[in-house]
DNA sequence: AATGAATGAGGGTTCATTCAT
DNA sequence: GATGAATGAACCCTCATTCAT
């Protein structure tokens, strides 16, 4: 694993996840990814044994972080009102700074490997409980109005993720903190004035 | 087109919806539609030109009706909230009715057709745009809090989208008028308790 | 086999030599033909037991024409020259009257059924050594230079079939005396001058 | 493109063009040509972009070198009869040497690609123009008779193409220099005695 | 490490042919 | 006699994968 081999990687992993994020994943050849990256064919299967792993190596490793930070933050003794607005924020700052794995994890769900596929159910589904546990939380604590926990979580991702649609293809400078707020606040107050 | 030819091509239909929101369009053959609607691989061709002839048939002929339907909701003359309420109600029982569709809707918007994707595209825009002009309205009227209509719109779309995900795993009787007022109180007056 | 099934029948046969004539015997599809005579596929199967029996029905149907009246020519006691410029007048005129039909015969020598390929093999063969017989006679009689018979059989027929590219194109009055003294006289005494 | 690299496709020109002279175009498929080449059918689509492109490099490249000398020998300074001598023998030698091409272009011009077609068509159409030139050329300067000069031509690449029919199945030893003279002879002096 | 030629399973599609109506 | 829906063998072609170099 030398400093070229590593570099290697990356271009792969890069050239995938562009192409990836237009074409989708059937759309896609190795062949493609290849020329993009600007090696034969051969060298990604050095990398990588198969077109399946390639694809699963690039969402777990880029996807890691999030799920990492999120499972911190909810672990976090905060208010459920902090948890929640962090919640937006990680989620929000992740989809910036890696809008082609967004758009890649939001509309691709569907390929080969359902062991894979399983497993990203699974972890999609401990977001949600996660998050589920902390809005029962703040319904206990009569903070968050009572009603289906798991329906308000789901409720709320499907919020946040709606904004990959405008994220994605808007220009560089976005105020994060903006969004956040705006997100937030609809989510806690709706859209009723007063 | 006979009584029995138009038979056949429902049959298909109905095979290539179940085939595609299980396995996705890559992922399911021709040869597979053809053997689960018990017909042969050149019926297929016989009813309708290609595969994605056959995929944007489905797409078009079922959705047709919920696209129709919210057109005629948004030209109405009702209140935005009332507009709001409605326009949940049958998005949702949209999304029960054709949970299939529904299902391929949502997760199968990278395919082969550029110019079908881009029409898919600019009507869910439209559909964006409409109700943006609803908010837009309720918030001249001073019923809605002021901020952007768009993302607005966009949020409370990815909202209602989310309930698919529950819905699709859902037994038969699902409570429609429950979850459509979860979701627009939610919408409406947030989770935040008083 | 009444009035009405034979113009039917005769519908077909026009049809399809019109597109094997145009397009060939593989580039034109049995639907192709159906559609042009105004039928439906299946009916050409009342009519004809394959597309191999319809190709050869034509070819057999319409080529029997010139084939006897070759035979029957060469059966007469003309002398050899006589024979000879009827021999070219009459392929001629069946290659003016029979467009289409030399046009197929002379390019579409390669399909299926070996054996009917053989059988006008066969007959081509056969015409050829006719000729060749009267070619001969001419020697023998001093009338034509010694040589090689079958490949002076060979070659006239050759000149003959030539002419095709230039009938084809050409419009309806075509002065076929004119044409068969240029040959006749090419053929006998070549193109030096004196 | 590596040696070994260029003579997979020199077999696979190879085992082609023996398929299409047997067979014919259409009678023809990939398989068999990657069988007879001893290749998987993959192979073929590495070095050729569709059984089309395959047949039409066949043809341009081989074809080539016949039309690259006859339009050098047309252009050349010397008498009619010189140059009509010199057409016999190009044309002969190819023939021979090229038995299965001069097979495919004599009996498959009718196939998928237009364009090819024409070309094809066009360049047929101006060898018999040049030639058509020589001859006119000839009667100027009255060593030939006068006549269409246009039917002279082509009756005489009719007459040289005939011999092709012989040639197929003649064994290896033919006399080139006599099958020359012969062609000649009788294109010159016609079959009359004296 | 890297390459590109080779492979073959699999997929979309065509079309001659059949047959119930 | 006529029709057109149905059929499936056969075809062209793609592409993930392998491997000698």
């Amino acid at each position: 694993m030398s400093e070229q081999s590593n570099k290697t990687r990356e271009n792969i992993l890069k050239a995938a996840m562009e192409l990836f994020a237009e074409k989708g994943f059937h759309e896609t050849s190795m062949a493609a990814i290849a020329k993009r990256a600007g090696l034969g064919k051969g060298t990604l299967y050095w990398h990588f044994s198969s077109k399946d792993e390639l694809f699963k190596q690039l969402i777990s490793e880029k996807g890691e972080g999030l799920f990492r930070q999120l499972r911190e933050l909810l672990n976090q003794k905060f208010s459920p009102e902090k948890i929640l607005k962090e919640f937006i924020r990680i989620k929000l700052i992740f989809m910036i700074e890696n809008r082609e794995l967004s758009q890649i994890l939001l509309n691709n769900m569907q390929f080969t490997d359902q062991e894979f596929k399983l497993k990203l159910f699974q972890r999609h589904k401990e977001m949600v409980q996660e998050l589920q546990k902390i809005i029962q939380r703040g319904m206990d604590e009569g903070i968050f109005r009572r009603g289906s926990s798991r329906d308000t979580a789901v409720a709320i991702i499907g919020m946040i993720n709606s904004m990959n649609s405008i994220l994605f293809f808007e220009d560089e400078d976005i105020d994060i903190t903006e969004k956040v707020e705006f997100l937030y606040r609809m989510i806690m107050c709706g859209i009723k004035n007063e």
